[in-house]
DNA sequence: TATTTTTGTGAAAACGATGTCACACTGGAG
DNA sequence: CTCCAGTGTGACATCGTTTTCACAAAAATA
């Protein structure tokens, strides 16, 4: 059943079903008999054939480290909503956090295969730089920051002194910081940063010996914690990079004897689903991940039909979630 | 930069340079020259054009009712990595538990964009059974068994069965059981049906104030276990249909005042990160999402390669993963 | 040496749409 | 009556591959 089948069937041009199709551009009595035959054949064009002549295969490549995250899922499920209102289709492609693979998809997906990328982004090699460089289609970088680049990111910093603040109004001192590699720059730098300077203006002190590097898990953050602890015993509050980070510590606290929020206080980022049900309730930060991806997906729309030219650098903002771990200790 | 460009520049035909990229039925002089030239060039042969001739897009269809979920998450992460390994794409659908979205999205899918569907069911219409029957591509559906088709499925009932043994095993006598929609066979019939059966045999039995129907969210069993105490307060154990839910009502419990396990015992299904991280640890039944994922990409693949001509329908096992929140009770 | 089989080859026909073009109608204005 | 703008139309080229086909050259067989 392909579009000459259908104009022989209706006794007209394959031009005239192509615009009846498309443009519209075609006289009233052809145009019935050309819906006719449509809808009795269930006739539809070829998306394959549609696609090579159009050059446009409404899709959208989405290149991420992992599927089973809560942000990231969130953010996801945020692109799919925009992408769908606006008849897109999103190409998934999961990394497994491994920088091979992200290049990799980001070089498949260079090559006409899609429209347009969005990258949820972790760390920025050289190698990256380099293809997103010659990439000819549109990019939109999620959770990152790229000068150059459309991006849309979280104040990760504004988020990480504002939590140190509140954490230190609830009358603690000694504060530890369990975050993930600077290689990250959002997430390991960024956040890092806003809770030193919070700490710094305090007239506080955050010591090597009260900082830990972990993984984007509970187990790692377990593991940081009892690191902490066995150097620095007397901590009275740690702030986690992730919540996940932030579960894992908060057990270890609890495994050690110590009393959350009583005698240590805890905070995470990203106000995952766990962390308002676990005892106590974590506080956290809250990023708005599914508008990111919302907002990531409308832009590259935008790019692509071309309504949009410049690349913008967009920088979301954030709200503590105060909960339980870090109700005011002792004063 | 096309293939006759590729054919000029190496002074050959391009039939030989199709050649070159498919069979390779070519000789090695010409092969060589091909060779310097693509690699000098760049050039990567149209998608496009080659998804129009071949009739083969590498893409399979993922629909869902949403992302944002533990279980469709790692179904989707085990998706996504069968399919990595076999060259195929993943094209998502999240369908927001709309089932005309559903149907919106089986309809696109059928029509050649891709070459096979894994459809993540909740519910069958007879719509569902029509639009499934006219589809043209292989379909492979996940979490719900529909005979004829192939698909993989988990052992509700069997797992339903063991966690109320479990359960009773710990010397509960009064169950409540908050499930879900019975049109979902899977989670609100199979599940229930195994509890019930568990139920009736220990001599027990299960009445209807003691049952309710929840949505999938901790909010929802929050309010359902509210109305079962209302109407049942001497209950010493509740079971129910995902950990979500069971998080909700082990709240309420607590906010009743109940002990958990002490007073009741909770449980729930599916093994939810959320649920290593309560307090106290839930019961659960972990039931192999990621597993049934690889495994419906496998067998997709395996039926659109040809290699397997006949559908399947596969029943995964289960495990009843004992925590704290179903400790044994006063005896 | 004569005859078959195997290889390598380029021309040309799909694949199924879109878009350009020139042409033939209209009807209204001059 | 002529001219022109505006519509509708089908023929045809195009998109970039793959695949079939016929044929020639080389190799293997008799």
């Amino acid at each position: 059943m392909n579009i000459g089948d259908i104009a022989e069937m209706a006794g007209v041009s394959r031009a005239a079903v192509s615009r009846y199709l498309n443009n519209g551009y075609i006289s009233a009595e052809k145009s019935e008999k050309i819906r006719k035959v449509i809808e009795r054949t269930g006739y539809k064009p070829s998306v394959m054939a549609q696609t090579l002549r159009t050059k446009k295969t409404m899709l959208i490549g989405v290149v991420l480290p992992r599927i089973n995250s809560d942000s990231i899922s969130s953010i996801v499920a945020g692109i799919g909503t925009a992408l769908n209102a606006s008849g897109y289709e999103m190409l998934l492609a999961t990394t497994d956090n491994n920088p091979e693979k992200e290049l990799e998809f980001l070089r498949i997906f260079s090559n006409n295969r899609v429209d347009g990328v969005i990258f949820i982004a972790t760390v920025f090699t050289k190698e990256h730089r380099k293809i997103l460089k010659n990439m000819t289609i549109p990019v939109v970088i999620v959770g990152q920051q790229l000068g150059g680049y459309s991006c849309i990111y979280h104040d990760d910093y504004g988020a990480g002194r504002a939590l140190a603040e509140h954490v230190l109004a609830t009358g603690r001192k000694k504060l530890a910081y369990i975050g993930v590699l600077r290689e990250d720059v959002a997430v390991g730098q960024q956040r890092l940063e806003g809770v030193s300077a919070a700490v710094n203006e305090a007239g506080l002190t955050l010591p090597p010996e009260r900082m830990e590097i972990a993984e984007f898990s509970a187990e790692s953050g377990h593991r940081c914690m009892s690191r902490i602890l066995s150097a620095s015993p007397d901590i009275d509050a740690v702030i986690c990079a992730t919540d996940g980070i932030a579960i894992g510590a908060m057990q270890y606290l609890k495994e050690s004897g110590r009393r959350v929020p009583e005698d240590v206080a805890v905070a995470g980022f990203g106000d995952n689903v766990i962390s308002s049900v676990t005892t106590p309730t974590l506080t956290t930060v809250h990023l708005y991940y599914r508008e990111a991806g919302e907002t990531a997906a409308k832009r590259i729309v935008e790019r692509i039909d071309g309504r949009e030219k410049t690349t913008v650098e967009i920088k979301q903002g954030f709200k503590v979630i105060e909960r339980g771990s870090t109700k005011r200790g002792p004063s």
